[in-house]
Formats: structure tokens, C-alpha cells, sequence
DNA sequence: TCCAAACCCTTGGATGTCCTAGTATATTGC
DNA sequence: GCAATATACTAGGACATCCAAGGGTTTGGA
């Protein structure tokens, strides 16, 4: 890891806004940046742990919506909606997980236009695998105390209904 | 926008864990994917918001440190450092900002190594531009409580300053 | 003094994301 | 029943990020 900054550059970030008069901005401006350096603090950890299986966190995701799904398979258009990706990433992760032989693609016995991805067992093994490692390498040690984990569910969760990701 | 889903789906991978028995990691586990969708959320309102000005967020960030430079330039490593990103990335921006005659490379006046990033008066001018929407746009709405930003500044904060971006 | 180590930036390659457009299949409405 | 519309997936292109490697510049110890 690189040195630390003598000076938190956010927090600077927020100074130069209310130096400027926009404070009534500067407090969101800090808090959304710095939801954007967590996210890459977060993905860089989990891509580490994720690199000795051979995938990514994208590909991951869709190994994991897989293993739950009770017969290990869905329609591609399904996993773009429940990941919230779009389509063409989706093609993508598909691509390069069939290539690995972790999943594959079978056509919907009613839908022509439907494609769906079924795991495979080595991709259901594989799976297992890198989730009990994400689950101690990463979530058993996510750095964020257990209030401020119920915090960020609560406080991320109303944000994302209000942006329209679900309406229960 | 997607239509919202009936049920939040971080909240049924949460389920899915605590099924799973790794019910001390689920909690965790749903505020980090919180997080990554959060993020997706805000940087594509913020890329709607910079496109009319041809910007990316990436490039923005760049200008936008480098207006608050007191002499309106900086050296590439130094911008890699405060934008806590790989200086590749920072060369690529660069090439696209120079390209769009927004900066200008010049040599350092001491280390031969060294390449000043420094603001055109274009792209001082758009900097301001482009801050003025965000601000309005997507900062001034932002989607969470006053107190919220606040809980997230310290929890984000403390995080950031434990995963070694800070010492201060 | 001088060479090895450290540092700075760039190039090339891999991955992921999105958008637009195109092809194929279903559904709807007249 | 058939044409128009909607839906599903994929191909190609633009961007951003990172890593590995390479070439030029500085620094520091022998």
C-alpha cells in the first residue's frame, strides 16, 4: 500500500468548497467522494482475494446469484436485473465464466429469445470456495465498527429505494 | 431509469448468507455490496451531469484539483496522490484534458522526471462550469439526510484513515 | 567519481462498464 | 392472421482502472 497522506484529502476537498461559499454543499460533496474511495478501498481487497480462484468481483456476483437461485440457473435478463448491470456486461462475465467451464449457457424450453445460465459443478465448487474466503478475508474483517454496519445498511438502503433500485 | 424491483436485493443476498449459517458475516457483507451499488448510483448521475460539458468524472477530479492549486499546476505524481489512483490512470486523463485543450504539460524546473499538470485558462473556466452543476445537480440533492451525511463522513472517514489513505 | 537503486512517466495489455445498433423471437392490436 | 411493437441477447466502440515492463533522471553510498 502506498504511504499514507499526511492530510486526509477529502476532508481538504470539503475546506476548498466552503473556502469557495458552497457551503450548504460541501458536507454531500465529502460524503459522496468519499463513498467513491471506500467503494475502491473495498473492491481492491476483494479482487485480492478473489484473484487465487481465477475471478473477478463481476464474475463472482453472477457465480453467487447463481449458487442461490434453487436450480442454478437464470435467464441472463434476470441476472442483469438482480445485479443491476447492464445486459452487455452480463454477456460479458458469461463469456468468460463459460470459457472457464464454471457455467454454461442452454436455451429457455419456452422462450426463444431467452438464454439461460446454468452452473456448472466445477462452477458451484469454485463458487463455495471463494465465497467462504471473500467471508473471511473480507467481511470478518471489514474494518467498519458493528453500529456503523447498521448505519450504513440503514442509511445506504434508504438512498437506494429513493433512487428507484426497489419499491418494497 | 429500470423498473425497481419488488424486493431490495441486498437484503435477500443478506438473507441468503444468514441462511447459509454465516450469519456473523452477513451484515457486513450487505453493507459492502451497499456500498458498491451506491456507488454505481452516484457516479452515473454524476457522469449524466459532466457529459454536456465532455467531461468524465475522472477527468473532473483532475480539474477540479488542479484549480484549487494555488498556482494551477501540479506534478503528475502528486495528482496520482491526492486522486488515490494508479498513475496510469493520471497519464490518460492528462492525454484527453491536453487533447481538449483544458491542461498543458510542462517540464518541472528542477527534475528532469517530473511533468507539471497545468490548468488552461479553458480549463479553468470549465472547471467552474462543471463544479457549479454538480453542486446544484447532484450535491444539493443528494439523496440523504443532513445527519446521514454526517454518520457517513465519520464512518467512511474512520475507515479510510484504517485502510492507510491518511495518518493525520 | 561513479554506478546501483530509487523514482517518474508512458506504453501495451487485460478487464469491466456503458451505449448504440443489429438480429432474432414474442406479444399485441387491428 | 399479420404487421407493428416490445423484449432478449450480442457485437463493436469509447472510457477508466490496474498491472507489468521499459526508458530517462536523480540520488546516495562505495
Amino acid at each position: 500500500m502506498a504511504t499514507p497522506l499526511p492530510r486526509d484529502p477529502i476532508a481538504d476537498a470539503r475546506l476548498n468548497w466552503e473556502r469557495h461559499g458552497w457551503t450548504d454543499v460541501a458536507a454531500p460533496m465529502a460524503a459522496i467522494t468519499a463513498i467513491m474511495r471506500t467503494q475502491q478501498i473495498l473492491l481492491a481487497r476483494i479482487e485480492g482475494v478473489l484473484k487465487p480462484f481465477g475471478l473477478t468481483f463481476a464474475r463472482y456476483e453472477l457465480l453467487a446469484l447463481l449458487s442461490f437461485a434453487r436450480s442454478g440457473a437464470l435467464p441472463m435478463n434476470k441476472a442483469s436485473a438482480l445485479l443491476q448491470v447492464h445486459p452487455t456486461s452480463v454477456t460479458n462475465a458469461v463469456d468468460r465464466l463459460q470459457q472457464a467451464g464454471l457455467v454454461l449457457r442452454s436455451p429457455h424450453p419456452t422462450d426463444g429469445r431467452t438464454t439461460l445460465i446454468e452452473l456448472t459443478q466445477e462452477g458451484r465448487t469454485l463458487a463455495k470456495r471463494a465465497t467462504a474466503a471473500l467471508n473471511s478475508e473480507v467481511f470478518a474483517q471489514s474494518g467498519f465498527a458493528e453500529q456503523d454496519v447498521d448505519q450504513l445498511i440503514r442509511i445506504l438502503g434508504t438512498f437506494r429505494r429513493n433512487a428507484g433500485d426497489f419499491s418494497e
